[in-house]
DNA sequence: CTCATGATTCGCT
DNA sequence: GCGAATCATGAGA
């Protein structure tokens, strides 16, 4: 389980997206730390994409992480009451990231549980167990991710990424979520998930 | 099963 | 003041 180093997020972030699916995600909060496979991204390519925060380079207080360096989490706020987790890509003041969307839990799903739905793991329903982690604001409410880690170092041990297991799987592309105001980016095929996952936020 | 809607905060104009 | 990289819920089919 040793953590990735600066270097494997210094490429693209529609590179990296891809690169980063079937990864473990791991976070240290409370003595606890939380395994999840990575299964959903999206690829938010800055500059040029009319889908990003990053859009044409816009740099604000909000966006500032964005502009760090490969290899930081970007957590903002969406619709007032939600977080969304990024990896930043690129380069420094290259702000591109790669949005998650979906996680398969590996381990605490007890705490993971108690987070979502106030209950035990072994009382949700079928639909529930689904409904974990499988979505942006989804599995931030359930790792317990919010934007005080905004702007953390992923080669720090609060939050990284690990290699995963060495299974084949299939990536499927397909059109971002939520982004009708992009105009020609919102149908740009950059979000990916593998294929077989009981995890993906939309099909 | 598929919609439609409200929630709720903050960043930006 | 507007609207957002979302989600839960409730109505209807």
């Amino acid at each position: 389980m040793d953590k990735l180093k600066r270097s494997f997020y210094r490429k693209s972030a529609l590179e990296l997206s891809k690169d980063l699916l079937g990864k473990f995600l791991v976070f240290n909060k409370n003595n606890k730390k939380f395994i999840a496979k990575i299964v959903e991204v999206e690829a938010y390519m800055g500059e040029h994409d009319k889908a990003s925060h990053t859009y044409m380079n816009k740099r604000t207080k909000r966006t500032e992480t964005m502009f760090k360096d490969a290899g930081h989490a970007y957590v903002y706020l969406i619709y007032g009451i939600y977080n969304c987790l990024n990896i930043v890509s690129g380069d420094k003041d290259l702000p591109q990231g790669v949005l998650l969307r979906g996680l398969e839990p590996m381990n605490e799903f007890d705490t993971i549980s108690l987070n979502r739905f106030d209950k035990k793991y072994n009382e949700l329903s079928k639909t529930q167990i689904k409904n974990l982690t499988n979505g942006p604001g989804k599995l931030t409410q359930a790792l317990g991710i919010t934007r005080d880690i905004n702007g953390c170092d992923l080669t720090d041990d609060i939050l990284y990424i690990c290699e995963g297991e060495e299974t084949e799987f299939e990536i499927i592309e397909s059109k971002r979520v939520g982004i009708d105001y992009a105009e020609e980016a919102k149908d740009f095929l950059w979000r990916f998930y593998i294929s077989d996952s009981n995890y993906i936020s939309k099909r």
